[in-house]
DNA sequence: TTGTAAGCGTTATCAT
DNA sequence: ATGATAACGCTTACAA
């Protein structure tokens, strides 16, 4: 119990208390080192501030140095809420965590849809904050567009299109796929599908991508009759294997003995279409997923997948931005987060070899 | 594509653009009524401002007006993360929606104790924010007295301690009690024990006040006998039942036909021991939950239970900040959330007399 | 080593 | 109906 400072004290009555000029207050309390103050006048300053219970105003202060050590985050979500989105509240922990640590504020811009994130795209850059973070899940250039022109800072988060006018921190799905597929090539699988998600999505790109590089670095060639297009959702994967079945059921040796699917939805959806056409997964077939959704052990077999750091994604973000207010990080860079494997039930070694060898003289069989 | 608007225009470039004064500009732009200004005049600000495209900078209005028309909302949690803790992320939605509704950013403090938050709390009240939301669900005035001294705005959200210095906003847990227990003397119960919850809790002590009342506005006379204290977890309803049963061993007219439990968790114990001994809920003995927690519908049978809108809490919340600061509302309002009650598997109408009095034969049985 | 004064971009209080 | 001009509280050249 101090007494009562029922408003807050201003660097006047510092300098007054002290009997030091405001500059004098001002430098001695930021610590600044281009002027040396001698130890008494510096005592006298500090007493007296502690004595008022002086705290800066942020606000004089950023209108001054232009800096109000604030990010803004930007999201919009069609969900009821933030926190029912398990992406956007795994982001918004790591970006918290990290802004605590560097002493920003986080303010918060929520909307209903990226059409109303880009009418307030100037309530965004009003000087309120220093940069911004834009939790942007998929391809929406409008406001990409509208901020690139503007001098201001900002990153995306969670997406890494190829853009030299900003900086993208996102999940790393290209070395993640992969990784994924020379797991399975590891296991023994060299007859691998791929079961894509949507066509329009950039991370369906990219896996595929992932899906093409392991396959080349395997020395195993592309086979366009491996490759399912699909949805992100169970059902492509049920309907794929059914077709897949179908197309191999004459030339079993050219028969995948494993599916790389791109999420986990999907991967579901093709264990269910697997067992219901009774085939055993893992013994007799493999499916991985992708993202350790949910759907990964919603039900038994629980599946194989790629994990992504989803709160490392904020983090990154958030350091990335603190980097480019500070001018150490220029527009074009690209941060890219490791996945992590998680190996659970659904992916195993192909039948055993000699069946396998069989399988594959049955599959030059079949080309004829 | 206007070209390019490198930095933001000031005040100052409408003024020149327009002919007019800075005052002018200022005046017109943010439509004050108490000067008239000619219609041509206003035109042509407007015009130069969309030409410049001038937005007013934030930092500079704040600092001028004392109004950042911003709100801080600190929470603590030892919880991984804001997303993991469904009440902070709850209350948090409803806070960023009405505070988008009335234009206001949010600022988000969020620290790893309330002791962090103490420290903090100087950088809370630095002028950035116009007011503070705190998410302080366990009493602890530490934090509370440091605030309660300072002129700012600032409310309590889900507490609802009697202090004439602040405003609370929390779930209304007296009526809603009382709700619930009147809803079994519906049922036809009159022999309704409780079964409390941690002793510290402000909301045992609430919800055992609804109870009281509850029974006393239904001229059932009150029977310590009947109440059980306990703690917020599933083996005190488990044990308590135990209690119950054995305490009512020789005299079944006594023993109550139903329960109310402080929350989910107890009343799972409960039913669960319930069952164990043979009998049936809701036929022979009716149980409810409070909260709807995850608890609720974890397992057969699903509980009737209490649901409260955090949402609501945290709409509410942002509504009662914003009317204080607009000086509309002052310290030592007390905001309540009315709770909903959800019918589900575990509470019926008692046995009927008969019924009932051949039950408690066979249940005396079992116990033996 | 310390002080003076000019901003920072607005709003608000006076005059005119 | 408009326009100077002084705050707002702080930082920062530039002086002394």
């Amino acid at each position: 119990m101090t007494g009562n400072e029922e408003v807050a004290a201003s660097i006047r009555e510092v300098a007054r208390e002290a009997n030091v000029s405001l500059s004098t207050v001002s430098k001695v309390l930021n610590g600044r080192t281009d002027a040396k103050f001698a130890a008494a006048t510096r005592e006298r300053v500090f007493a007296a501030a502690s004595r008022v219970g002086y705290h800066p105003n942020a606000v004089a202060r950023g209108l001054a140095r232009k800096r109000m050590d604030a990010v803004g985050v930007v999201m919009a979500y069609d969900q009821p809420s933030v926190t029912s989105d398990p992406y956007l509240g795994a982001c918004l922990d790591g970006i918290l965590k990290v802004n605590k640590e560097r002493r920003q504020k986080t303010v918060l811009f929520t909307e209903d849809s990226w059409d109303e994130a880009l009418r307030h795209v100037p309530s965004y850059l009003d000087g309120h904050c220093d940069g911004l973070l834009l939790i942007i899940p998929r391809t929406d250039s409008a406001i990409v567009e509208e901020l690139a022109g503007r001098s201001s800072c900002f990153v995306l988060v969670g997406d890494s299109r190829d853009d030299d006018r900003l900086v993208t921190v996102d999940v790393d799905n290209v070395a993640a796929a992969r990784r994924m597929v020379r797991h399975l090539i590891k296991l023994g699988h060299t007859r691998i599908a791929a079961f894509g998600g949507n066509h329009d999505f950039l991370s369906n790109a990219q896996r595929m991508e992932g899906y093409r590089q392991a396959l080349a670095a395997a020395g195993i060639p592309w086979r366009e009759e491996y490759v399912f297009p699909g949805e992100y959702f169970p059902g492509h994967g049920y309907n794929n294997v059914g077709l897949l079945l179908g197309m191999f059921e004459g030339r079993p040796a050219e028969r995948p003995t494993a599916i790389f699917c791109f999420n986990d939805a999907i991967a579901r959806g093709a264990v269910d279409g697997l067992r219901a056409a009774g085939i055993r997964v893992p013994e007799e077939f493999s499916v991985v997923g992708f993202d350790d959704s949910a759907h990964a052990v919603s039900s038994e077999p629980h599946i194989t997948t790629m994990r992504h750091d989803i709160r490392r994604v904020g983090e990154r973000a958030a350091e990335a931005l603190l980097d480019c207010i500070d001018g150490g990080l220029g527009p074009g860079a690209r941060v890219y987060i490791p996945a992590e494997l998680v190996e659970r039930c659904t992916a195993a070694a192909p039948p055993s070899p000699a069946t396998s060898r069989a399988e594959e003289r049955g599959d030059e069989k079949t080309i004829r």
